[in-house]
DNA sequence: CATGGTCGTGAC
DNA sequence: GTCACGAC
């Protein structure tokens, strides 16, 4: 398929933190609402509003308290607050759950933001063709969905079925967006039965019209916009509603050109814009003036950098070098944070971080100083604040002022502050494919030695659950294979090849995205989808949106009833225990395994066979059925006590080793969450270069050895006997094991507790040094002199 | 005092 | 390597 016809969808969560906070309090449904960030000053900025709240008149912009004004009733959850900032993390992970529902639908899924992602589904629309007759295709299989340029969506159907009299109607083309339609009908049903959540989608040929026409029907509802209909939706379009043109480069496109909507656009030759504007950006306008738009969707799940940063406006302006320093502690805190968060799920560290900041001299500048880590850096908070500090005071050259010993004044106050770490590089060095490549030729031998953890790991979990069909080996062999004749998408595509091939493929594929992701871009760009002209990597003036912007105000409704059944991992993550840093693997391999795989199309036939209607279109023809996976009748599913959700009975106890790795986790998150203790004091920062670490975790590795063991898979046909501590079955060969395991769990759980009482006693004053027990804390090594001591920037 | 905090990208 | 911009 060529590379203007591609069948690209934005999908955009409705109204994404309120509708987080009415999941995680169901006593806010309904209700009119507003998320705010700092409450104190007039009840905080507003960041999000719900619909029912919008029907009443609030909008973003206003101010907590305007809203109350105008609608008395109306709830105002808050942002928590952590480190005197505003932490989004509740909503990053539900951003990641919608995510990974998305994800299955599709290899090629961009993330644009927490809230919104791009995905290809040009191959998922061509398979279904395949399996379906276009004729059988109703309006009703795709509710809420709007046609541009047509009155109903029946309409638009007719059109397609009817192959229309119109002789600019693209015929294959319009099919194409139906099928789409309709796929995406039922990714936003499987959205909302797996997490509970609503959004809105665009189906059109690229990622610009897509954007463009997800906002048209909102909430709840998608828009599909075909080929023909662009013109019509052009001549009344203002040019700035078009991504990349909201700016102030539209603004400059708009005056010089003297035009207001996008279909003005069309008079001016390719030539003629290339001259006023530059080449490229010429070339970009006269397309995206037809509608065309060659941009491709990256497979990008992870983001590329991880930043916090805060703004210091009027008077809180930092002034003194004690602010700086605190400040930039509780940065370089929250980045260390989150960067073990994501070095569990990705397994990956930054290679490089900047700070940046602006300075109030006569207006503002700002400016910023990146440092590329060296391999014996302790990756870690205090590096990330000492080399911040380090940087802006390196960079305010000159501006630095001392007066006296104890309170040292900054020359100029500073209003911004922010520290990013990126250049991320994979913990199995780029080494990745070749590791894959040694463990799995090294032949059917289970005793593969892999220096490094996490591969094996990985890969011991998939060949567990695969093993009952086909060796590893053949699986892999399979995967290198189709990896090196390059085929390897239409074989994930095409439902007629390696029927049980698939779905370990996807589960790899969501452990491996990096490498994955690389492969598919790659093939990307070289080749566009399905062998098209190698192309000059198209016109790129990317920007990237987030959350809800437009307050439109449209028709109300409420997103309704949640289900509650999720298994949700909201993880407010802290301090990382290796015990849960195991447990939290083995949840993300779990989740892939015990209900990943193809949950909707289980669904959708349960329903089907029960006759039982819900939001699930039963949308599918006989025949695309055959080639779907594991089949599972009613009969053979069993609702899960936990979830609820329908699980294959050979699967069940994958599935439930699945939950009580969750409340493990939970278990461990609370404990550690008891350690978290308030605030450090700048102290620390100060006499960094004195302090001295603890050498902590002894006996580790045992631990995890039989937490492994523990989550392993319980064979069904051999006797069990239920454990007294967990209440959960296990195999009576495993039984000793399993009693080690709680005793392991006790023993680590009384360490945590001395440790906490330790903190909690001294936390009077300086208790946080034992706060953070990081990973990559090494026991008494301070690294050569990494950073320049403060004293350093001031004469005594 | 007053949308704030994150992201990604391209130009220089 | 820095900066401004764009999106929300």
């Amino acid at each position: 398929m060529d590379k203007e016809n591609r069948i690209v969808v934005l999908i955009d969560m409705d109204c994404f933190y309120c509708q987080v906070e009415e999941k995680l309090n169901p006593e806010l449904k309904g209700k009119p609402i507003a998320v705010v960030q700092y409450n104190p000053w007039k009840g905080g900025g507003i960041i999000a509003v719900n619909y029912v709240a919008r029907a009443r008149g609030v909008t973003r912009h206003m101010r907590g308290d305007e809203a109350k004004a105008k609608c008395p009733d109306i709830q105002l959850p808050s942002v928590p607050c952590q480190r005197g900032k505003a932490d989004i993390t509740k909503y990053r992970d539900a951003g990641k759950e919608v995510a990974k529902v998305l994800q299955r639908f599709t290899p090629l899924m961009e993330r644009a933001s927490i809230d919104e992602a791009y995905l290809d589904i040009t191959m998922t629309v061509q398979e279904r063709l395949q399996n379906i007759n276009i004729n059988t295709v109703t309006s009703e299989m795709t509710p809420n969905c709007f046609a541009l340029g047509y009155n109903s969506m029946a309409d638009f159907v007719s059109d397609v079925h009817g192959c229309g009299e119109d002789m600019d109607f693209d015929h294959e083309h319009a099919t194409r967006l139906l099928v789409g339609a309709l796929v995406v009908s039922e990714i936003r049903a499987a959205v909302y039965n797996e997490t509970g959540y609503r959004c809105s989608a665009g189906i059109a040929h690229n990622k610009i019209l897509a954007k463009l026409v997800c906002g048209m029907n909102k909430p709840d509802k998608q828009t599909v916009l075909p080929k023909h209909s662009v013109n019509t939706l052009y001549q009344t379009l203002p040019v700035k509603k078009v991504k990349h043109l909201g700016g102030k480069f539209g603004d400059t496109v708009c005056a010089l050109l003297r035009i207001k909507h996008m279909a003005e656009l069309q008079q001016f030759s390719e030539k003629d814009l290339q001259a006023k504007f530059d080449e490229k950006n010429g070339s970009w306008l006269y397309n995206i003036a037809r509608g065309i738009d060659t941009e491709a969707v990256q497979a990008r799940y992870n983001p590329k950098s991880i930043g916090c940063c805060k703004q210091f406006r009027g008077k809180s302006a930092l002034r003194d070098l004690h602010s700086l320093i605190r400040w930039l502690k509780d940065l370089g805190e929250e980045i260390d944070d989150r960067l073990e968060k994501d070095a569990l799920e990705n397994n990956r560290s930054p290679r490089q971080m900047v700070v940046s900041y602006s300075v109030e001299v006569d207006r503002d500048i700002s400016s910023s100083r990146s440092y590329n880590f060296s391999t014996d850096d302790d990756l870690c908070g205090e590096l990330f604040s000492s080399k911040a500090l380090e940087l802006v005071l390196d960079g305010m050259e000159g501006s630095k002022y001392e007066d006296g010993e104890s309170n040292r004044q900054l020359k100029y106050p500073i209003k911004f502050l922010g520290i990013s770490v990126g250049k991320f590089e994979d913990h199995s060095e780029s080494k990745k494919t070749k590791k894959i490549k040694d463990y799995f030729a090294a032949g059917p031998s289970k005793e593969v030695q892999c220096d490094s953890k996490e591969p094996k790991e990985v890969f011991t979990k998939i060949e567990k659950n695969t093993s009952s069909k086909s060796g590893k080996d053949e699986i892999m062999r399979k995967f290198l294979q189709k990896c090196e004749s390059k085929d390897l998408k239409d074989d994930r595509i095409n439902p007629r090849s390696e029927s049980n091939y698939k779905p370990h493929l996807e589960s790899l594929l969501d452990k491996q995205e990096s490498f994955f992701a690389k492969f598919l871009n790659k093939e990307n760009i070289e080749g566009g989808l399905n062998q098209s002209p190698a192309s000059s990597r198209g016109q790129n003036n990317v920007t990237n949106s987030s959350e809800e912007a437009e307050i439109t105000t449209e028709e109300v409704k409420v997103a309704g009833g949640v289900d509650t059944c999720k298994d949700d991992s909201n993880d407010t993550y802290c301090s990382g225990s290796t015990i849960e840093e195991e447990i939290n693997k083995s949840i993300a391999l779990f989740k892939e395994d015990a209900d990943g795989v193809d949950r909707v199309s289980k669904m959708r036939q349960l329903l089907s066979s029960t006759g039982k209607e819900n939001d699930i279109q039963t949308v599918e023809t006989k025949e695309s059925h055959q080639d779907e996976q594991p089949h599972y009748s009613k009969e053979e599913c069993i609702e899960c006590s936990e979830c609820r959700k329908m699980i294959a009975m050979d699967a069940l106890d994958v599935h439930s080793d699945y939950h009580l790795a969750l409340k493990l986790r939970d278990e461990y998150r609370q404990q550690a969450r008891n350690e978290i203790k308030e605030k450090s004091i700048l102290k620390e920062v100060v006499d960094r270069d004195t302090k001295k670490k603890k050498p902590t975790e002894t006996t580790k590795p045992q631990t995890i050895l039989s937490i492994t063991n523990f989550l392993t898979k319980v064979d069904t046909t051999v006797p069990t006997k239920i454990c007294s501590e967990c209440g959960k079955r296990i195999a009576n060969d495993k039984f000793m094991e399993h009693l080690d395991y709680h005793e392991a769990q006790k023993l680590s759980r009384q360490i945590n507790k001395k440790v906490a009482n330790i903190v909690s006693k001294t936390t009077s004053s300086s208790g946080s040094s034992i706060k953070r027990k990081r990973k990559s804390e090494s026991p008494t090594k301070k690294p050569k002199v990494p950073c320049k001591s403060i004293n350093s920037f001031f004469k005594s």
